[in-house]
Formats: structure tokens, C-alpha cells, sequence
RNA sequence: GCCCUCGUAGCUCAGUAGGAUAGAGCAUCGGUUUCCUAAACCGAGUGCCACAGGUUCGAUUCCUGUCGGGGGUACCA
């Protein structure tokens, strides 16, 4: 990263400035490491303010050590520095700080050509080469609708995905379907008892919801039905043929479902699976820990005791016999650690299952411990819960099970609906208004998820789903929309002979800052699980660029970025390009499209 | 009861490897377009950063406790 450069510069001076300056204390300290520039380097900090300067070096932590005052050390360093003329940065300093500004064209011109060199690839990195990553997310349940509930789990998981492919992991999305489980036991009882046979072979997914709201609303008054469900799932897990073909309908008539929603929304997976093919795994599974001397018998079930206060036993059975959630995870684990050899596995879920991930994660690890895995070799220690909060509506909680759920695809059509309005308005000879207009409902949608810490639940609100205006998808849409403009606008030549010294105001330099800043959010945004960092910077890079684009000159009038001024125009396409660039990048991590004009 | 998590402007939220006077959007009011896309831009106001301690030269950020919201706490997922 072309940051680096600068910093790195600032180090050494910085080191050397305090041999200088502060030899003989510099000596009685005794203490080198922090004078060190490997040091200096690491303690280099961004001002959140950014006209305090680009980079800047606290020095509180040197009064005590030299005797001397912060704002004072910081001044003679500043003043040493500033005297061996470096050409790449120039030294300010104030209350203790040194502020550090870059050579502005150096940073200009390498960071814009950086990135139109580089296009789509800018900011890539080999950060994760030769690391495996697995990415679980959306992860729907069979027979049930795809519902607002899964949004989060979905577009964050999808953007996950995309960053760390971008930083050089070999990168594999799984989607985790609930194909097993009692529930379906919940549905065989249901559509036995209710199903309408004139509907055979013709039932969409709302039918198979309506018949599961119905058997728990008659499940609170009639227990009898809950014994059912689960004797009729417990057929299932023994191959009863009814069932299975019951099983297998109810799967197809979902997952077709799926692939057409995620077709719309344009969300990838590397490896579509599901509970029930840990079907054939879990006996090995149950097995391994019994091998370990981990298991043992609870009232009536199977279990993992975790001897941990705060954590429930793992049930690998259930009195019944049959297996849980937990232990078709603790199976697909095992299975993916073998079979993947991953450095990571993410689990994109929301945060009321964490107890869930914990037990997981624990029972791994005492497995592992039991077989005498070595430190090295241990698989458990590199599961993940990237856990986020709850989507409530209205302050209520979404549950399926009280047929209280948003369809995602009604949230879809009514956003790019007003999209489509609005286009027409303002856009109408745009050519293919539909489909921009799904981009466009689609970037208010998955920005909503983005705009937000995932550790924060979400309050589902219609109004803030389908604004287009302010800190939105749209907004950064519009913003390319309007930078593809300008690129068509453009009609001078583009050589490679530009002076981007003329880049001297200050929207430009905060833009290209922006810019250079990129590479390090893509970076943020992986190590903290967090795309929201990437939207964020996005957002900041957007409302610099619109404000250049709306600068007024000293006489009122706006100062064109495409003007008879060639030179200048020249400079600044090019930094248009190069903006272009991020954002269409940017949209792309987070599963956005940036359409070329809206 | 115990565990996890959140608590920043009227509303929704940034501020995540502790730093310099805490920032945006929405909403409200006022302004900008003889058109490089006004889905934009400019201007105006608002904060005991839930509260109380502690660590630190420095805490919205880390630690402890209290209060409040949400979630979870063995046969659902």
C-alpha cells in the first residue's frame, strides 16, 4: 500500500530525529524500543479530524522518558525532521502531536494511477494466499418462505464472501440448507391432515407455510399434534418411504423457490448443502466422542458433558433417539474440517444461537484434546460465529411460526417499484429501466443491512428500507451514475501525460485520500467480519466527490470538473476514473450493482 | 438467577486495534439548477457519549459495578 511509503519515510526520519535530538537521554532510558522506527511505525495513527494532517505520531508517551514536555518534543522532532528536506512528507506539529502531510502529487499520482492501472483489481491483496476460508450463510429452512428474517444472514455472508476472495483467500460460500429436523416432522403431520388434493404436485411454498402456521396455531390447543410431529420425524430419520417422498417433495418445491430469489438478488454460493446430508455422518460422529470417553447418559438422552457452569450439555440424542441441530453441525464440522483442511469457518448467524456456536466450539475442542490433537493440528479453534443482531418489526420479534414474516420478495418487488417510479421521473429514455430499477431497490436493500454495526438489531422499517436519499445504496449508485456520466462527457484526449499537480484544491485532495484509503477498509472490513466498514467509506468517498462536483469558483458559478481548461480537465478525469473505480468495486463487495446510469 | 449483547443529537446510526474542539443521514427552516444526472450540494440548531468508579499523560473506546432494551439459558433451529 502506497501508505507505507509515507509512513515508513516519517519512521525513520522520526527515528532518526530523536537520536539527534535526544542523545543523551535518548542513552539513560535504556529504553531503545520506542525509539525505534519499526516502533514509530506501529504507533503511526490517522487523524479522525483529516485537516489535522494525513497521518500523525502522538509523543506523550516520551515526556517522561526524555524529561521534557509533549508539545515541546513534537516541535524539536517536527523542526528536525523538517530540516533533512524529505520530498515525500512535511512535519507539522501542535499539543504534542506530529502531523504528518504527504506530498500531495507523489500521493496523487500513484494512488490514481494505482487504481486505473489496476481497475476492478485495485485493492486486492495476497493478504489471505495459500489460506482457506469457508463462509456459511442464508442457510433457509426447507418448507418455509424466504422470509425478511433471512436478509441479514444472507447479504452479509454474500459480502463476506466477495471480500475475502478480494484479499487473496481461497474463499468457499456455503449455503447450509435446514433440510432435516423436527420441523419436518411439524410438516409431514400437517400436510397428511390438511393437505388439498386437488393441489397435488402444484403446491408453491406459501401453501407449505400456511399448513405450518396452521399445526402450531392448533398445536397450542391440541399437544397431542406436537407427539406427532415428532413421531413422524423420527419415521423420517428411519427411512419410511411415505415420509421420505414427503421430505423430498416439500425440498424441491423450496429450494426451487430459493434459487430464483437469489437469482433475482444476485447471490452466489460455491456449495449448496444441508442437514441431511450429514445423514449417513452423524454415527461416526456420535461414535468419535464415545471413543473420547465424552458421552454419557442424561435423563433418557445422549450427551456431551461440557463441565463448564455456563454452557448446557451437548445432546447428541434425544431421549427418543433421534439426533438434534447440534449434532448434524458437529458432524458437517467434522466433515468440512477433513475434507476442506480450512484456516477458517465462518458461521454468518444471528446472535440468539450463540450458545449454540459455543457448545459447538467446545465440544470440538474437548474432542480434540481427548484424541491428542496437537496445538498446531487443531481444526476446533477455527470456527467463527460472525454472530449479528435481530431483525424486529414493529418491536416485535419475526416468527414464522406465527405466520408474523415479511416476504423478502414483496420487500424486493415494492423497492424496486419506487425505484421505478422515480426513474421515470427523472430518467425516462433510460433503456432498460426495469432492470435498473432492481438494481436500484436491491442497493436500498442491502445497504439497509449494511449501514449498521452487525452486533446491533435492526428495527425493519418500510420507509427506511425504500429511501433513496441521504447515506443509501442509491445515493452511491446515483453518485457512479453520475461519474459514468462524466466519463462519457469526456471527450479529450486521455494520455498518459497528466499534471496531477493541478489536482491542488481541497475536495480533490480528500477525495484522493479516500481513494488511497480504500485498500485499508477492505482490509478493516475482513479482519472485523464487518462490510459496514466498507459501506461506510464508501459513503464518506461519495459525499467528497459530490461536494467537488458541486463547488462554486470565487464568482458563484460552479468550477466544472470538464471545463476549456484541457490540463486541468485532463487531471481530474482521470481522478473521476479513479473514484469510479472504488465505487463500482466498493458496491461489488457488498453485493451491490452499480449501474451506468440511473 | 446466570450468560451474551446493545445503550452516542428529536429519530436512525458512524466513531472497532485509547488520542487533539464527538461526526453523518433523516426530520425542521432557509438557499443553490439558462442543465458536466438536484436520487445532489450549501447554510442553520441540538449532545451530563445511560450512570458510578477504576486503569492511563489521555477513555465514547479498556476493566468493574449499577440501571435500561434485546437475546439466550438440555431433548426447536
Amino acid at each position: 500500500m502506497l501508505q507505507n511509503k509515507f509512513k515508513s519515510e516519517f519512521a525513520q526520519l522520526a527515528s532518526k530525529a530523536f537520536q539527534a535530538t535526544f542523545a543523551n537521554k535518548y542513552k539513560e532510558t535504556g529504553d531503545e524500543t520506542v525509539f525505534s522506527a519499526s516502533y514509530i511505525l506501529e504507533n503511526i495513527e490517522k487523524p479522525k479530524d483529516p485537516t489535522k494532517g494525513r497521518f500523525a505520531f502522538p509523543v506523550f508517551r516520551y515526556g517522561k522518558l526524555l524529561g521534557d514536555n509533549p508539545p515541546s518534543i513534537a516541535a524539536t522532532i517536527a523542526e528536525t525532521i523538517n530540516q533533512t528536506e524529505s520530498k515525500l512528507i512535511k512535519i507539522t506539529s501542535i499539543a504534542g502531536f506530529i502531523n504528518i502531510e504527504t506530498d500531495f502529487t507523489v500521493e496523487a499520482s500513484e494512488t490514481i494511477i494505482d487504481a486505473i492501472s489496476n481497475d476492478g483489481k485495485y485493492g486486492s491483496s495476497d493478504a489471505g494466499n495459500g489460506k482457506k476460508i469457508l463462509v456459511e450463510y442464508s442457510s433457509p429452512n426447507i418448507a418455509k418462505p424466504f422470509g425478511i428474517g433471512h436478509i441479514r444472514t444472507t447479504i452479509l455472508g454474500n459480502s463476506l464472501r466477495r471480500i475475502f476472495l478480494k484479499i487473496g483467500y481461497d474463499t468457499i460460500g456455503v449455503n447450509y440448507l435446514g433440510d432435516w429436523g423436527t420441523q419436518f416432522g411439524k410438516m409431514i403431520v400437517a400436510y397428511k391432515k390438511w393437505a388439498k388434493p386437488e393441489l397435488d404436485g402444484k403446491e408453491t411454498v406459501s401453501d407449505l407455510l400456511e399448513m405450518y402456521v396452521r399445526f402450531h396455531d392448533e398445536a397450542e390447543e391440541n399437544e397431542q399434534l406436537e407427539t406427532d410431529a415428532r413421531s413422524e420425524f423420527k419415521k423420517l430419520e428411519q427411512g419410511d418411504n411415505e415420509n421420505k417422498a414427503l421430505w423430498e417433495k416439500f425440498r424441491k418445491i423450496s429450494i426451487d423457490e430459493f434459487d430464483r430469489v437469489y437469482k433475482i438478488m444476485g447471490i452466489d454460493f460455491d456449495w449448496v448443502t444441508g442437514e441431511a446430508f450429514l445423514n449417513d455422518k452423524m454415527e461416526s460422529t456420535i461414535e468419535a466422542f464415545e471413543k473420547a470417553n465424552l458421552v454419557s447418559q442424561s435423563e433418557g438422552a445422549t450427551i456431551v458433558d461440557l463441565h463448564d457452569e455456563q454452557l448446557p450439555p451437548v445432546l447428541l440424542r434425544k431421549g427418543d433417539g433421534a439426533t438434534l441441530y447440534l449434532t448434524r453441525d458437529l458432524s458437517g464440522f467434522l466433515y468440512r474440517a477433513k475434507e476442506y483442511k480450512f484456516d477458517e469457518m465462518l458461521y454468518v448467524v444471528a446472535v440468539n444461537q450463540s450458545v449454540h456456536f459455543k457448545q459447538m466450539f467446545k465440544a470440538l475442542s474437548m474432542l480434540e484434546d481427548a484424541q491428542s490433537v496437537s496445538e498446531n493440528d487443531k481444526m476446533s479453534t477455527k470456527g467463527k460465529h460472525v454472530e449479528f443482531g435481530m431483525i424486529k418489526f414493529g418491536d416485535k420479534m419475526m416468527s414464522t411460526r406465527k405466520g408474523h414474516i415479511i416476504f423478502l420478495e414483496d420487500v424486493i418487488n415494492e423497492a424496486s417499484k419506487l425505484a421505478k417510479q422515480k426513474i421515470e421521473e427523472k430518467t425516462p429514455d433510460l433503456e432498460n429501466i426495469d432492470e435498473v430499477a432492481l438494481q436500484i431497490g436491491l442497493g436500498a436493500i442491502f445497504y439497509s443491512q449494511m449501514s449498521v454495526r452487525r452486533q446491533k438489531d435492526v428495527n425493519f422499517k418500510w420507509e427506511e428500507v425504500l429511501s433513496f436519499e441521504g447515506e443509501t445504496g442509491p445515493y452511491l449508485q446515483y453518485t457512479h451514475a453520475r461519474l459514468c456520466s462524466l466519463m462519457r462527457n469526456y471527450t479529450g484526449e486521455l494520455n498518459a501525460d497528466i499534471d496531477f499537480a493541478l489536482l491542488d484544491n481541497r475536495e480533490e485532495k480528500r477525495i484522493v485520500e479516500l481513494v488511497a484509503d480504500f485498500p485499508q477498509a477492505i482490509d478493516d472490513a475482513a479482519r472485523m467480519y464487518e462490510p459496514n466498514m466498507i459501506a461506510n467509506h464508501l459513503i464518506e468517498l461519495a459525499a467528497a466527490f459530490n461536494k467537488f462536483y458541486q463547488r462554486k469558483d470565487k464568482n458563484g458559478k460552479t468550477d466544472k470538473i470538464i471545463s476549456d481548461n484541457k490540463e486541468l480537465s485532463k487531471a481530474r478525469i482521470v481522478l473521476v476514473k479513479a473514484v469510479q473505480i472504488v465505487i463500482n468495486e466498493g458496491l461489488y463487495l457488498l453485493g451491490i450493482k452499480a449501474p451506468k446510469a440511473m
